[in-house]
Order: structure tokens, then C-alpha cells, then sequence
DNA sequence: CGCTAGTCTGTAATCGTTCTTATTTAAGAG
DNA sequence: CTCTTAAATAAGAACGATTACAGACTAGCG
């Protein structure tokens, strides 16, 4: 049996195992998008989560720190429409719903969708790195 | 058998049955859209190409006529990186590859990937308008 | 400690897109 | 053809998310 957890920790040990100090900022920004539940969010929404909790960082630094952690693969950048990006901390394989009139984003099961014939390289022999399913919505 | 292509009246007639004046600067831009090969296309782009043909029309005007196209089904819209989004002339059923650092998107055949278990529906019953696959190369 | 590379902050700059308003034009009526 | 009117366009300002920058701060280490 797992624990009980101990957040503060576990934070650090994320930040350590992908090379990034756990500084105050980044520790705290930490505990907010890896509290438990999925989610997907922006960098204000993240901003503005910080300033509600008391936490003092500059929206500079939660750009900085949201493209950190998905280069090191604890998110996944999601973009949805030009001039606005999600954060997922679901790194797992799964797709999404789009609501277009409310911008929210909605996970779909990983297995709910099959698809067969998605290539590995693209036609120049390049690796594909990622392939991104977004099921719209209108209303 | 269809007569060789009268181009002037083919861009007339599209636009007539999507209910949009032809327009001098929506004929030109037209022409240089569904010129016979398909093209992922940025409205920066499109405007570069007028330009080039010396076709003197605003960028405003680009970005309308796009959108306008895009919602009579001339053209369908990919967004693909926060603030870029590209315009394909292809609006038939079909998925992209999208090269990361190049920018540059290529057309994946439509029989090429199949999907089961899409849902008509979202969750809550909104009916589904498209289902975007992007498939992404790092190279 | 005290050094140094790495990090953070506040703000300015960027850039694709959208908005605004005056001007021009398509198209139908007379 | 001329007149009228609604629709469309041009030009540039405004917008908003993101990025760049330069100076202040700090984690990690000897
Ligand atoms: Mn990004
Ligand atoms: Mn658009
Ligand atoms: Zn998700
Ligand atoms: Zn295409």
C-alpha cells in the first residue's frame, strides 16, 4: 500500500527526476496542476490560480515553468483554436472533446477511440512525435 | 463532358451559390485559392501571393474573405500552433501531418487512418462538427 | 559565508488577428 | 443610364496571448 501522501515532497522528487531545481515558484505551481485531478488549463488560469492561493509568481515565470514541465513530459501542450493553448497534466495517451462556444476541453477514454493506420514516420522518414485527436463541438 | 474550365465564371458561379457578391477583390482572391491544386494556406500568405499578382486588396479583407469562405464550406480551417492557423482548400475528408519546425502541412490520404468509436455526440448530446486528426512530426 | 549559474520579475516588444470608421462598390429600381 | 442603398473594402488602431529582455534574486556548492 501506497502511503498516505506527502505533497511537498513528492514535488520535489517530480522537479529532481527531470533536472529542473525545485525552487519556490516552480515547487508551488507544482502542487497546484499535481494535486490529483486531471485538468487543463492556461497559463493565466494557472496565474490566476497561483494569486488566489497567495502565491506570488510572475506570469512570465508560469510560461516559463509550464513549457519547462511539458519539455520534460509532465504535461502535454494542447491547442485548440489560434491564440489559446491548454495545459494537460493527463500526459497518458487519450483524445478530447472541444467545446468551441465555452472554450472547454473535455477528456475522451484512451480507448474509447481506435484508429488503425496512423503512420510511425511521416512520408520523409521522420519520427512522428505525437498525433492529436480533437473531437468538436459546436454548441 | 465538361467544356474546358471557364475560370472567371467557375469562381462567378461558386461564390453565387454561397450567397457572396462577387466582389473584384473576392473573384481575384478566389482565383488564386481553387486554382485546381489543393493548399494549406495562412492568410498572411494568401495576401503575399495577391500582392505578388498584383491584386491590390487589404489584409482585413483577406482575413474576411477566408472566414466567409470557411462558413459557406469553401475552405476549412486548421489550426494547428497557437497562433497560426491555416486555410485548406481541400474540405473534403482527410487528416494532416504537421511538420513542427517547419510549420509546413501535408495532406494524410483519407483512407489512410481508420477510426472506430467516434462519437456523434458529445457527452452532454451536442452534435459533433468535425473531428481534427493532426499527426506531428518533429522534424 | 561567498561565488556562480540558474531562475525570477516587471515590463516592453512581438505578432497574428480583429475592430473601427470612412470610403467605395455591387446591384436593383426607375 | 442614373439614383439609391446595403454590402464590402481599406487603412490603420487596438487587442490579447505569448515571448523577449535586462537587472535582481537565489539554489546549490565549496
Ligand atoms: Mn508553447
Ligand atoms: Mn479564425
Ligand atoms: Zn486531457
Ligand atoms: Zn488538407
Amino acid at each position: 500500500m501506497t502511503p498516505v501522501a506527502r505533497p511537498f515532497s513528492h514535488a520535489i522528487d517530480r522537479l529532481r527526476a527531470v533536472w529542473l531545481r525545485p525552487t519556490r515558484q516552480r515547487l508551488a505551481l507544482a502542487k497546484l496542476l499535481f494535486d490529483g485531478c486531471d485538468r487543463h488549463i492556461s497559463a493565466e488560469q494557472l496565474h490566476g490560480a497561483a494569486l488566489a492561493a497567495n502565491i506570488r509568481v510572475s506570469l512570465a515565470t508560469v510560461y516559463n515553468t509550464l513549457h519547462q514541465f511539458t519539455e520534460a513530459g509532465l504535461l502535454r501542450e494542447i491547442v485548440v483554436d489560434a491564440g489559446r493553448s491548454y495545459f494537460d497534466t493527463n500526459v497518458s495517451l487519450h483524445h478530447h472533446y472541444f467545446y468551441e462556444k465555452s472554450g472547454q476541453l473535455v477528456d475522451l477514454s484512451g480507448d474509447m477511440i481506435h484508429m488503425e493506420g496512423i503512420p510511425l514516420h511521416s512520408p520523409d522518414g521522420r519520427r512522428v512525435s505525437r498525433v492529436d485527436v480533437i473531437v468538436r463541438v459546436d454548441g
